[in-house]
DNA sequence: CGGTCACTGTACCGGCCGGTACAGTAAAGA
DNA sequence: TCTTTACTGTACCGGCCGGTACAGTGACCG
Protein backbone atom coordinates (compact mmCIF):
# COMPACT_ATOMS: atom_id res chain seq x y z
CA UNK A 1 0.00 0.00 0.00
CA UNK A 2 1.16 3.45 -1.30
CA UNK A 3 -0.42 5.85 -2.61
CA UNK A 4 -4.06 5.10 -1.97
CA UNK A 5 -3.98 8.50 0.78
CA UNK A 6 -5.21 6.06 2.96
CA UNK A 7 -8.28 5.00 4.25
CA UNK A 8 -7.06 3.65 7.33
CA UNK A 9 -7.51 7.03 8.56
CA UNK A 10 -11.48 6.40 8.57
CA UNK A 11 -11.14 2.72 9.40
CA UNK A 12 -9.46 3.76 12.70
CA UNK A 13 -11.79 6.72 12.96
CA UNK A 14 -14.50 4.16 13.36
CA UNK A 15 -13.46 1.80 15.41
CA UNK A 16 -12.09 4.33 17.60
CA UNK A 17 -15.63 5.68 18.12
CA UNK A 18 -16.97 2.22 18.75
CA UNK A 19 -14.44 1.78 21.39
CA UNK A 20 -14.64 5.19 22.78
CA UNK A 21 -18.59 4.86 23.26
CA UNK A 22 -17.81 1.66 24.96
CA UNK A 23 -14.61 2.35 27.51
CA UNK A 24 -15.20 6.11 27.87
CA UNK A 25 -12.84 8.75 27.03
CA UNK A 26 -11.58 10.59 30.23
CA UNK A 27 -10.06 7.56 31.45
CA UNK A 28 -8.58 6.22 27.85
CA UNK A 29 -5.00 6.65 27.17
CA UNK A 30 -3.98 6.33 23.43
CA UNK A 31 -2.24 3.11 24.50
CA UNK A 32 -5.19 1.33 25.32
CA UNK A 33 -7.24 2.42 22.84
CA UNK A 34 -4.62 1.49 20.36
CA UNK A 35 -4.75 -2.08 21.83
CA UNK A 36 -8.47 -2.44 20.92
CA UNK A 37 -8.20 -1.08 17.75
CA UNK A 38 -5.17 -3.57 17.03
CA UNK A 39 -2.77 -1.04 16.23
CA UNK A 40 0.16 1.24 17.79
CA UNK A 41 -0.31 4.46 19.60
CA UNK A 42 2.15 5.76 17.08
CA UNK A 43 -0.47 5.06 14.73
CA UNK A 44 -2.87 7.05 16.02
CA UNK A 45 -1.07 10.09 16.99
CA UNK A 46 0.46 9.47 13.14
CA UNK A 47 -3.31 9.45 11.56
CA UNK A 48 -4.36 12.12 14.10
CA UNK A 49 -1.76 14.29 15.01
CA UNK A 50 -2.51 14.53 19.21
CA UNK A 51 -5.48 12.37 21.35
CA UNK A 52 -6.69 15.86 21.78
CA UNK A 53 -7.47 15.81 18.07
CA UNK A 54 -8.49 12.47 17.69
CA UNK A 55 -10.87 13.19 20.76
CA UNK A 56 -12.21 15.92 19.36
CA UNK A 57 -12.83 14.41 15.96
CA UNK A 58 -14.75 10.99 17.68
CA UNK A 59 -17.24 13.76 19.33
CA UNK A 60 -17.92 15.49 16.88
CA UNK A 61 -19.08 12.18 14.89
CA UNK A 62 -21.04 10.79 17.22
CA UNK A 63 -22.80 13.54 17.78
CA UNK A 64 -23.38 13.79 14.05
CA UNK A 65 -24.62 10.42 13.95
CA UNK A 66 -26.54 10.16 17.34
CA UNK A 67 -28.50 12.85 15.48
CA UNK A 68 -29.07 11.12 12.60
CA UNK A 69 -30.14 8.02 14.42
CA UNK A 70 -31.96 10.20 17.18
CA UNK A 71 -33.94 12.96 15.63
CA UNK A 72 -37.56 12.92 15.32
CA UNK A 73 -39.07 12.01 12.05
CA UNK A 74 -38.78 14.72 9.51
CA UNK A 75 -37.45 17.26 12.35
CA UNK A 76 -34.03 17.68 10.16
CA UNK A 77 -35.92 18.28 6.85
CA UNK A 78 -38.35 20.54 7.95
CA UNK A 79 -41.38 18.32 6.83
CA UNK A 80 -44.59 19.19 8.53
CA UNK A 81 -46.19 16.73 10.09
CA UNK A 82 -44.55 13.77 9.66
CA UNK A 83 -47.03 12.13 12.44
CA UNK A 84 -48.22 13.75 15.05
CA UNK A 85 -45.87 15.44 17.61
CA UNK A 86 -47.27 12.86 19.96
CA UNK A 87 -46.64 9.86 17.90
CA UNK A 88 -43.22 11.50 17.01
CA UNK A 89 -41.69 12.35 20.54
CA UNK A 90 -42.43 8.43 21.22
CA UNK A 91 -40.33 7.56 18.41
CA UNK A 92 -37.40 9.89 19.55
CA UNK A 93 -37.80 8.34 23.10
CA UNK A 94 -38.01 4.47 21.52
CA UNK A 95 -35.14 5.30 19.81
CA UNK A 96 -32.85 7.17 22.67
CA UNK A 97 -33.94 4.14 25.00
CA UNK A 98 -32.48 1.33 22.69
CA UNK A 99 -30.09 -0.35 24.37
CA UNK A 100 -27.84 -0.20 21.24
CA UNK A 101 -27.71 3.53 21.52
CA UNK A 102 -26.59 3.27 25.39
CA UNK A 103 -22.82 3.08 24.99
CA UNK A 104 -23.41 6.75 22.98
CA UNK A 105 -25.26 8.09 26.23
CA UNK A 106 -23.19 7.22 28.61
CA UNK A 107 -20.53 9.35 26.10
CA UNK A 108 -22.62 12.24 26.00
CA UNK A 109 -23.09 12.01 29.99
CA UNK A 110 -19.43 12.09 30.30
CA UNK A 111 -19.08 15.08 28.35
CA UNK A 112 -21.59 16.66 30.31
CA UNK A 113 -19.26 15.99 33.53
CA UNK A 114 -16.30 17.68 31.73
CA UNK A 115 -18.40 20.43 30.48
CA UNK A 116 -19.30 20.99 33.96
CA UNK A 117 -15.98 21.04 35.13
CA UNK A 118 -15.45 23.86 32.89
CA UNK A 119 -13.32 22.57 30.16
CA UNK A 120 -14.14 24.92 27.23
CA UNK A 121 -14.39 23.20 24.01
CA UNK A 122 -16.58 20.56 25.78
CA UNK A 123 -18.87 23.13 27.30
CA UNK A 124 -19.11 24.89 23.75
CA UNK A 125 -19.76 21.49 22.01
CA UNK A 126 -22.51 21.14 24.54
CA UNK A 127 -24.43 24.37 24.60
CA UNK A 128 -24.59 23.82 20.55
CA UNK A 129 -25.80 20.61 20.91
CA UNK A 130 -28.71 21.09 24.07
CA UNK A 131 -29.69 24.52 21.92
CA UNK A 132 -29.96 22.76 19.11
CA UNK A 133 -31.81 20.05 20.24
CA UNK A 134 -34.72 22.51 22.31
CA UNK A 135 -34.90 23.90 19.11
CA UNK A 136 -36.03 20.98 17.34
CA UNK A 137 -38.60 20.15 19.66
CA UNK A 138 -39.33 23.87 20.06
CA UNK A 139 -40.27 23.43 16.23
CA UNK A 140 -42.05 20.56 16.90
CA UNK A 141 -44.55 22.38 19.32
CA UNK A 142 -44.99 25.20 17.48
CA UNK A 143 -45.94 23.59 14.41
CA UNK A 144 -49.12 21.89 16.40
CA UNK A 145 -50.04 25.27 17.89
CA UNK A 146 -48.03 25.65 20.88
CA UNK A 147 -47.01 29.37 21.62
CA UNK A 148 -43.10 30.42 21.31
CA UNK A 149 -42.85 31.26 24.93
CA UNK A 150 -44.34 27.96 26.58
CA UNK A 151 -42.99 26.09 23.96
CA UNK A 152 -39.67 26.77 25.31
CA UNK A 153 -40.07 25.81 28.48
CA UNK A 154 -41.58 22.67 27.63
CA UNK A 155 -39.05 21.56 25.35
CA UNK A 156 -36.40 22.58 28.56
CA UNK A 157 -38.97 20.46 30.16
CA UNK A 158 -38.74 17.39 27.42
CA UNK A 159 -35.22 17.51 27.30
CA UNK A 160 -34.81 17.04 31.11
CA UNK A 161 -36.78 14.55 31.51
CA UNK A 162 -35.31 12.60 28.50
CA UNK A 163 -31.69 13.20 30.70
CA UNK A 164 -32.76 12.40 33.65
CA UNK A 165 -34.86 9.20 32.94
CA UNK A 166 -31.64 7.73 30.51
CA UNK A 167 -29.72 8.87 33.31
CA UNK A 168 -31.69 6.50 35.31
CA UNK A 169 -31.65 3.73 32.56
CA UNK A 170 -27.73 3.76 31.16
CA UNK A 171 -26.42 4.07 35.51
CA UNK A 172 -29.20 1.03 36.74
CA UNK A 173 -30.83 -0.45 34.47
CA UNK A 174 -34.43 -0.52 35.57
CA UNK A 175 -35.81 -0.08 31.91
CA UNK A 176 -39.43 -0.83 33.10
CA UNK A 177 -39.17 1.28 36.00
CA UNK A 178 -38.32 4.68 33.31
CA UNK A 179 -40.56 3.69 31.03
CA UNK A 180 -43.22 4.12 33.31
CA UNK A 181 -42.29 7.51 34.52
CA UNK A 182 -41.54 8.30 30.92
CA UNK A 183 -45.32 7.30 29.92
CA UNK A 184 -46.19 9.43 33.02
CA UNK A 185 -44.80 12.26 32.10
CA UNK A 186 -45.80 11.75 28.38
CA UNK A 187 -49.38 11.76 29.94
CA UNK A 188 -49.25 15.00 31.76
CA UNK A 189 -47.84 16.74 28.20
CA UNK A 190 -51.29 15.35 26.88
CA UNK A 191 -53.06 16.70 29.42
CA UNK A 192 -51.56 20.22 29.21
CA UNK A 193 -51.80 20.36 25.06
CA UNK A 194 -54.84 18.19 23.78
CA UNK A 195 -53.51 19.38 20.32
CA UNK A 196 -50.53 17.24 20.49
CA UNK A 197 -52.49 13.92 20.45
CA UNK A 198 -52.03 11.45 18.04
CA UNK A 199 -54.88 12.28 14.91
CA UNK A 200 -55.12 15.99 15.72
CA UNK A 201 -53.72 17.84 12.93
CA UNK A 202 -52.67 20.78 15.18
CA UNK A 203 -53.81 24.63 14.41
CA UNK A 204 -51.63 25.44 10.87
CA UNK B 1 2.16 18.01 69.20
CA UNK B 2 2.39 14.03 69.80
CA UNK B 3 -1.09 11.93 71.45
CA UNK B 4 -3.68 14.05 70.36
CA UNK B 5 -4.26 11.07 68.36
CA UNK B 6 -4.90 14.08 65.85
CA UNK B 7 -7.73 16.20 64.69
CA UNK B 8 -5.02 17.00 61.63
CA UNK B 9 -7.13 13.98 60.09
CA UNK B 10 -10.59 15.81 60.37
CA UNK B 11 -9.52 19.22 59.72
CA UNK B 12 -7.69 17.46 55.79
CA UNK B 13 -10.80 15.46 55.17
CA UNK B 14 -13.30 18.65 55.42
CA UNK B 15 -10.39 20.45 53.37
CA UNK B 16 -10.15 17.53 50.94
CA UNK B 17 -14.21 17.50 50.79
CA UNK B 18 -14.52 21.01 49.24
CA UNK B 19 -11.46 20.72 47.47
CA UNK B 20 -12.71 17.83 45.34
CA UNK B 21 -15.97 18.72 45.30
CA UNK B 22 -14.64 22.09 43.50
CA UNK B 23 -12.02 20.13 40.82
CA UNK B 24 -13.91 16.98 40.80
CA UNK B 25 -12.20 13.56 41.89
CA UNK B 26 -12.37 11.80 38.55
CA UNK B 27 -8.96 14.18 37.14
CA UNK B 28 -7.61 14.78 41.11
CA UNK B 29 -4.24 13.21 41.55
CA UNK B 30 -2.93 13.36 45.28
CA UNK B 31 -0.25 15.66 44.75
CA UNK B 32 -2.64 18.14 43.50
CA UNK B 33 -5.17 17.62 46.12
CA UNK B 34 -2.32 18.07 48.59
CA UNK B 35 -1.25 21.53 47.62
CA UNK B 36 -4.68 22.77 47.45
CA UNK B 37 -4.87 21.77 51.26
CA UNK B 38 -1.22 23.38 51.89
CA UNK B 39 -0.21 19.82 52.29
CA UNK B 40 2.19 17.12 50.19
CA UNK B 41 0.86 14.10 49.32
CA UNK B 42 2.92 11.61 51.71
CA UNK B 43 0.32 13.40 54.36
CA UNK B 44 -3.11 12.12 52.88
CA UNK B 45 -1.35 8.74 52.26
CA UNK B 46 -0.32 8.67 56.04
CA UNK B 47 -3.80 9.53 57.12
CA UNK B 48 -5.64 7.99 54.99
CA UNK B 49 -4.27 5.08 53.78
CA UNK B 50 -4.45 4.94 50.24
CA UNK B 51 -6.00 7.48 47.37
CA UNK B 52 -9.09 5.07 47.24
CA UNK B 53 -9.82 5.13 50.66
CA UNK B 54 -9.98 9.08 50.37
CA UNK B 55 -11.68 9.26 47.93
CA UNK B 56 -14.51 6.81 49.11
CA UNK B 57 -14.68 8.55 53.05
CA UNK B 58 -15.01 12.02 51.23
CA UNK B 59 -17.63 10.58 48.87
CA UNK B 60 -19.70 8.86 51.70
CA UNK B 61 -19.25 12.38 54.20
CA UNK B 62 -20.14 14.31 50.83
CA UNK B 63 -22.95 11.88 49.94
CA UNK B 64 -24.38 12.49 54.04
CA UNK B 65 -24.21 15.82 54.56
CA UNK B 66 -25.71 16.32 51.11
CA UNK B 67 -28.72 14.14 52.31
CA UNK B 68 -28.84 16.34 55.71
CA UNK B 69 -29.14 19.64 53.74
CA UNK B 70 -30.83 18.91 51.41
CA UNK B 71 -33.73 16.65 52.82
CA UNK B 72 -37.68 18.08 52.61
CA UNK B 73 -38.53 19.01 55.59
CA UNK B 74 -39.43 15.92 58.25
CA UNK B 75 -38.64 13.44 55.71
CA UNK B 76 -36.17 11.99 57.36
CA UNK B 77 -37.42 11.81 60.87
CA UNK B 78 -40.65 10.92 59.48
CA UNK B 79 -42.79 13.73 60.91
CA UNK B 80 -46.19 14.07 59.35
CA UNK B 81 -47.16 16.90 57.36
CA UNK B 82 -44.27 19.20 57.79
CA UNK B 83 -45.95 21.49 55.27
CA UNK B 84 -47.95 20.06 52.43
CA UNK B 85 -46.32 17.86 50.00
CA UNK B 86 -45.76 20.75 46.74
CA UNK B 87 -44.65 22.97 49.71
CA UNK B 88 -42.15 20.48 50.61
CA UNK B 89 -41.58 19.71 47.36
CA UNK B 90 -40.68 23.42 46.76
CA UNK B 91 -38.43 23.36 49.15
CA UNK B 92 -36.23 20.18 48.39
CA UNK B 93 -35.90 22.18 44.88
CA UNK B 94 -34.96 25.49 46.57
CA UNK B 95 -31.89 23.97 48.39
CA UNK B 96 -31.04 21.75 45.08
CA UNK B 97 -30.77 24.61 42.98
CA UNK B 98 -28.96 26.57 45.03
CA UNK B 99 -25.56 27.49 43.50
CA UNK B 100 -23.79 26.61 46.48
CA UNK B 101 -24.84 23.22 46.39
CA UNK B 102 -23.73 22.97 42.58
CA UNK B 103 -20.18 22.02 43.64
CA UNK B 104 -21.87 18.92 45.63
CA UNK B 105 -24.24 18.46 42.72
CA UNK B 106 -21.55 18.31 40.58
CA UNK B 107 -19.89 15.32 42.45
CA UNK B 108 -22.81 13.58 42.05
CA UNK B 109 -22.79 13.64 38.30
CA UNK B 110 -18.98 12.43 38.41
CA UNK B 111 -20.23 9.43 40.24
CA UNK B 112 -22.81 9.01 38.05
CA UNK B 113 -20.59 8.65 34.89
CA UNK B 114 -18.47 6.34 36.85
CA UNK B 115 -21.32 4.16 37.70
CA UNK B 116 -22.26 3.88 34.40
CA UNK B 117 -18.72 2.37 33.27
CA UNK B 118 -19.49 0.11 35.82
CA UNK B 119 -16.65 0.75 38.44
CA UNK B 120 -18.99 -1.45 41.03
CA UNK B 121 -18.76 0.42 44.30
CA UNK B 122 -19.91 3.78 42.24
CA UNK B 123 -22.82 1.95 41.35
CA UNK B 124 -23.53 -0.07 44.50
CA UNK B 125 -22.81 3.50 46.23
CA UNK B 126 -24.87 5.08 44.04
CA UNK B 127 -27.99 2.54 43.86
CA UNK B 128 -28.39 2.96 47.62
CA UNK B 129 -28.24 6.92 47.31
CA UNK B 130 -30.92 6.93 44.52
CA UNK B 131 -33.13 3.94 45.81
CA UNK B 132 -33.50 5.96 49.63
CA UNK B 133 -34.43 9.34 47.67
CA UNK B 134 -37.12 7.10 46.01
CA UNK B 135 -38.12 6.13 49.18
CA UNK B 136 -38.09 9.81 50.83
CA UNK B 137 -40.69 11.04 47.65
CA UNK B 138 -42.73 7.93 47.57
CA UNK B 139 -43.20 8.58 51.39
CA UNK B 140 -44.40 12.05 50.68
CA UNK B 141 -46.68 11.33 48.19
CA UNK B 142 -48.42 8.20 49.67
CA UNK B 143 -48.64 10.12 53.02
CA UNK B 144 -50.53 12.51 51.12
CA UNK B 145 -53.18 9.88 49.72
CA UNK B 146 -51.21 9.16 46.46
CA UNK B 147 -51.51 5.18 45.68
CA UNK B 148 -48.43 3.46 46.63
CA UNK B 149 -47.79 2.06 42.54
CA UNK B 150 -48.41 5.24 40.90
CA UNK B 151 -46.25 7.01 43.83
CA UNK B 152 -43.14 5.01 42.76
CA UNK B 153 -43.86 6.15 39.49
CA UNK B 154 -44.24 9.91 40.37
CA UNK B 155 -40.85 9.73 42.62
CA UNK B 156 -39.02 7.94 40.02
CA UNK B 157 -40.22 11.01 37.41
CA UNK B 158 -39.50 13.90 39.90
CA UNK B 159 -36.04 12.72 40.68
CA UNK B 160 -35.53 12.02 37.09
CA UNK B 161 -37.06 15.80 36.49
CA UNK B 162 -34.84 17.44 39.50
CA UNK B 163 -31.63 15.40 38.01
CA UNK B 164 -31.74 16.27 34.26
CA UNK B 165 -32.41 20.29 35.11
CA UNK B 166 -29.91 20.15 37.26
CA UNK B 167 -27.61 19.14 34.57
CA UNK B 168 -28.82 22.38 32.58
CA UNK B 169 -28.27 24.26 35.77
CA UNK B 170 -24.57 23.24 36.86
CA UNK B 171 -23.24 22.43 33.07
CA UNK B 172 -25.30 25.33 31.25
CA UNK B 173 -26.49 28.02 34.26
CA UNK B 174 -29.38 29.23 32.79
CA UNK B 175 -31.03 29.51 36.21
CA UNK B 176 -34.27 31.54 34.96
CA UNK B 177 -34.90 29.05 32.17
CA UNK B 178 -34.37 26.05 34.40
CA UNK B 179 -36.65 27.69 37.29
CA UNK B 180 -39.59 27.97 34.37
CA UNK B 181 -39.40 24.27 33.44
CA UNK B 182 -39.44 23.01 36.97
CA UNK B 183 -42.43 25.26 37.60
CA UNK B 184 -43.88 23.77 34.55
CA UNK B 185 -43.65 20.12 35.77
CA UNK B 186 -44.88 21.62 39.46
CA UNK B 187 -48.20 22.52 37.75
CA UNK B 188 -48.08 19.00 36.03
CA UNK B 189 -47.59 17.09 39.18
CA UNK B 190 -50.54 19.40 40.81
CA UNK B 191 -52.62 18.94 38.06
CA UNK B 192 -52.33 14.98 38.26
CA UNK B 193 -52.71 15.11 42.16
CA UNK B 194 -54.80 17.83 43.52
CA UNK B 195 -54.30 16.52 47.32
CA UNK B 196 -50.87 17.35 47.01
CA UNK B 197 -52.03 21.47 46.46
CA UNK B 198 -50.59 23.29 49.38
CA UNK B 199 -53.77 23.75 52.28
CA UNK B 200 -55.18 20.14 51.06
CA UNK B 201 -54.28 18.23 54.24
CA UNK B 202 -54.20 14.96 52.86
CA UNK B 203 -56.72 12.15 52.99
CA UNK B 204 -54.96 10.68 55.94
C1' DC C 1 16.80 12.50 80.72
C1' DG C 2 16.00 8.97 77.51
C1' DG C 3 12.62 6.44 75.04
C1' DT C 4 8.36 6.12 72.76
C1' DC C 5 5.03 7.47 69.69
C1' DA C 6 2.41 10.33 66.43
C1' DC C 7 3.44 12.63 62.90
C1' DT C 8 5.93 15.04 58.74
C1' DG C 9 9.42 16.07 55.02
C1' DT C 10 12.52 14.29 51.34
C1' DA C 11 13.79 11.47 48.15
C1' DC C 12 12.89 7.76 45.72
C1' DC C 13 10.45 3.46 43.23
C1' DG C 14 8.46 1.29 39.00
C1' DG C 15 4.97 2.30 35.75
C1' DC C 16 2.22 4.65 32.52
C1' DC C 17 1.42 8.88 30.07
C1' DG C 18 1.43 11.91 25.41
C1' DG C 19 4.58 12.78 22.13
C1' DT C 20 8.92 12.29 19.15
C1' DA C 21 13.22 10.46 16.53
C1' DC C 22 14.44 7.56 13.41
C1' DA C 23 14.92 3.73 10.69
C1' DG C 24 12.60 0.76 7.90
C1' DT C 25 9.14 -0.94 4.11
C1' DA C 26 6.63 -1.40 0.16
C1' DA C 27 3.97 0.40 -3.62
C1' DA C 28 3.52 4.21 -7.34
C1' DG C 29 5.87 7.25 -10.54
C1' DA C 30 10.21 8.77 -13.09
C1' DT D 1 15.92 0.81 -11.56
C1' DC D 2 15.84 4.38 -8.41
C1' DT D 3 13.41 7.90 -6.02
C1' DT D 4 9.56 9.47 -3.81
C1' DT D 5 5.68 8.99 -0.95
C1' DA D 6 2.88 7.00 2.54
C1' DC D 7 2.91 4.66 6.09
C1' DT D 8 4.48 1.60 10.35
C1' DG D 9 7.41 -0.38 14.18
C1' DT D 10 10.80 0.36 17.90
C1' DA D 11 12.82 2.68 21.11
C1' DC D 12 13.01 6.49 23.54
C1' DC D 13 11.94 11.35 26.01
C1' DG D 14 10.60 14.07 30.17
C1' DG D 15 6.88 14.20 33.33
C1' DC D 16 3.45 12.83 36.50
C1' DC D 17 1.33 9.07 38.91
C1' DG D 18 0.28 6.19 43.56
C1' DG D 19 2.93 4.37 46.89
C1' DT D 20 7.10 3.53 50.01
C1' DA D 21 11.74 3.94 52.71
C1' DC D 22 13.67 6.34 55.88
C1' DA D 23 15.24 9.83 58.63
C1' DG D 24 13.89 13.23 61.37
C1' DT D 25 10.96 16.11 65.02
C1' DG D 26 8.94 17.35 69.08
C1' DA D 27 5.47 16.50 72.69
C1' DC D 28 4.42 13.17 76.31
C1' DC D 29 5.74 9.21 79.73
C1' DG D 30 8.65 6.61 82.63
Amino acid sequence: MARPKTDTRERLLAAAIDAVAEHGFSQLSLRQLAEYLGTSHRMLLFHFGSKDALLLEIVRAVEQQQRHAVAPSGAERHEPNAGSPAARMNEFWDRLRDPAMWPYERLFFEIYVQAMRGTEPAAKLLDHDVDSWVDTMVAMLTEAGVEAAAARIDARLMLAVCRGLLLDLVANGDPDAVDSAMRRFGSFMLRAHPELRPGDPGSH
